[in-house]
DNA sequence: TGCATATCTGCGCATATATGCATATATAGC
DNA sequence: GCTATATATGCATATATGCGCAGATATGCA
């Protein structure tokens, strides 16, 4: 079950489990945006994904300079009902709905 | 989402996500039998089983000096979400099948 | 009270993990 | 090639976490 447990170990830090559900309840997203969605520094946000992006919960796609992050299909019946979990469960929580929030609000060059 | 972290940091760890799958699978057990099936030190399941407890995972039911730990009604959609997942997911894993069986073989004092 | 069984916990140690800063890499356009 | 923008990463530091051991606590029974 270490795939599991990378998994779990992966969500269980408040930047990446808010980033998780972002990207769960927004779809694909580029790192600008995420950034000022969470309100943290671009390095932190950056290497947040990378940690999300090796335990293979989400995957990226280069356009031009920017990246664009998205949740990756799920490897594995647990990893399937972990996003389901997020998209259904988290949606509410204020910290999240703030998330969102900022992320509406933020234009972002690539698009 | 502070409870949401911590019961993903909870669970996150291999000794406790066997503990919980366990628990999940077979209902409520005791401590000796749990530390028999997952061929740990006692000293180690009864702290990992106290995270687990102080998260609100799972609860505990003292029976003369033996302790009989079970999955907690879930606190939250999340918790119950997750809790379905361990049970739907997790049970054909060959540590969890292993660590089932030697429940299954291991008699206890209290039963 | 004294002893045995079952469970829990304080301590020190080793390892892992998050952070901020500075810097490196990648791509686009001139 | 050079510069600007967007993103990723090496390093040092601070904190957190798991482990084993030894000892503490709780309960039952003679």
């Amino acid at each position: 079950m270490d795939s599991e447990i990378a998994l779990l170990k992966a969500l269980a830090e408040p930047t990446r489990l808010r980033l998780a559900t972002l990207l769960a309840l927004n779809g694909e997203t580029c790192v600008c945006k995420l950034a000022d969605a969470l309100a943290a520094p671009q390095f932190r946000i950056s290497r947040h994904l990378g940690v999300l992006r090796s335990c293979g919960f989400v995957e990226a796609r280069r356009e031009g300079t920017w990246m664009h992050y998205r949740l990756a299909p799920p490897a594995s019946p647990f990893a399937a009902c972990l996003q389901a979990c997020f998209r259904t469960c988290l949606a509410d929580y204020e910290t999240v709905a703030g998330d969102i929030a900022r992320l509406a609000a933020t234009p972002c060059a690539s698009r």
